[in-house]
DNA sequence: CAGGTTTTCGCCTATAGGTCGAAAACAGGG
DNA sequence: CCCTGTTTTCGACCTATAGGCGAAAACCTG
């Protein structure tokens, strides 16, 4: 049986002023110096890679501000990094847009739809984990891991926006997550903005855990296309 | 960065005389001596997981029978087995239901919903590839995997049945599957059988590869409660 | 209070999925 | 040769969910 290093990366998505964002962190030295990679490192020995990966991302960010993380898919090609033989376990993680992690001064938060250079597989991990994101956000009750506490109709539907890349119906989409009993109203709302207009009802996502709606449902994007992203194997 | 041992390891399923069926081969030595566990094995340097479990399955089983072969997670808690630390990249793959493949002496069929007594973790690497396989015939043209290269509509609803783990109604899948462009008529039928009755119409699917429906949708199981396994990420 | 803005709600349509039963096509026995 | 039993096939009908649209509600400013 081969050995072979065995690693962790994640692509953590948050949607920051209106577009959906990873972090990622410039690498200081040689391979691929100055290039753009994910955060990760090496699995030890007396942990599994999704204590891993949550002891790694704690180095970033806040582990307490992490509100989702899933693990996406295996990448092994042998020759994915230069060295010895490594094998890398992705992972999917979120952030709710209301916060905004104290990262170290060599990361920063990149549109994924505008990536700059990017280290070794580590564009196409970003891209697995924004279609899974935007597949998930269609059937399940993930949008809580990007939403904060509360929140109007309008803020959720720019975040739904920005993450699945296709502009959604506030109307459709208060009415989809409430028929699935996954919305619930706080019986607050929040100031109108300074143009006036009527106040907005507050709401919130009434689990936080990840929940699959029962028979796989659809925000079906509107011109009958397809949702951006979807259509890999999820 | 810590050194471990990586493997593949595989559920292959296939629908036998009416039910959901695993390969799997009893352990000669310890640990776990006796007891049934998926093939598989050592991850080879030259070659990524895919690659590997391909090579590996084709000891057991000719690799052209698989019709269809996706990762599903990775199993890495610390001592999942004994020993050096291993970490395992499992598999789901399928073999459609017409080839009856000639396995070694110890390797055998085993219905997954009646295990014998399994090694290490392979027995939650089981029920997970049933129910990616279950979720996975709702959205997606996998029956294709399962099916022979052409089927009534009547074998085609039993090869359903035994993999999801509850009655569909032959009427709807055919709709379903047709509306969907993913059926369609050879223009042959089948001889009735013994005690008479009208001709079934032979179809087959028309893509092979796998497909993803545009919009997510579902086979319901009747009584409107979940289909079996569904419920887990997919 | 009039005009502009934003949210919310109700009604309509389209489509997918589920159920049921009748009609079609066969074999075998009177 | 017709009648009965059997299996498949097809159509009619119903429900549930999603998406579109516009009117009404609730707030601001001037």
């Amino acid at each position: 049986m081969g050995l072979a290093g065995n690693e962790v990366l994640a692509a953590v998505l948050q949607v920051r002023s209106g577009s959906l964002r990873v972090l990622l962190w410039q690498r200081a030295r040689e391979p691929h110096a100055h290039r753009w990679s994910l955060p990760g490192g090496g699995l030890g020995s007396r942990e599994d890679v999704q204590e891993s990966i949550r002891r790694q991302l704690a180095e970033k960010v806040d582990v307490r501000q992490l509100s989702h993380v899933e693990q996406l898919s295996v990448f092994s090609a042998p020759d994915r990094v230069p060295g010895q033989r490594v094998v890398a376990t992705a992972f999917l993680g979120l952030v709710p847009s209301d916060v905004d992690p104290e990262v170290p001064a060599d990361t920063a938060w990149h549109a994924v739809d505008s990536l700059p250079d990017t280290a070794f597989d580590h564009e196409a991990i970003v891209r697995r984990a924004r279609d899974r994101l935007a597949a998930k956000l269609s059937y399940t009750n993930l949008g809580f891991a990007l939403a904060p506490p509360h929140f109007t109709i309008s803020a959720l539907r720019e975040l739904y926006s920005a993450a699945l890349g296709y502009r959604v119906s506030a109307t459709n989409l208060q009415r989809v997550l409430s028929r699935r009993g996954l919305l619930e109203p706080t019986g607050d709302t929040a100031p109108p903005g300074p143009s006036g207009g009527r106040p907005a009802a507050l709401f919130r996502f009434s689990a936080r855990g990840i929940l699959v709606t029962d028979p796989f449902a659809v925000l079906k994007p509107p011109g009958g296309g397809r949702p951006a992203g979807v259509g890999s194997t999820p």
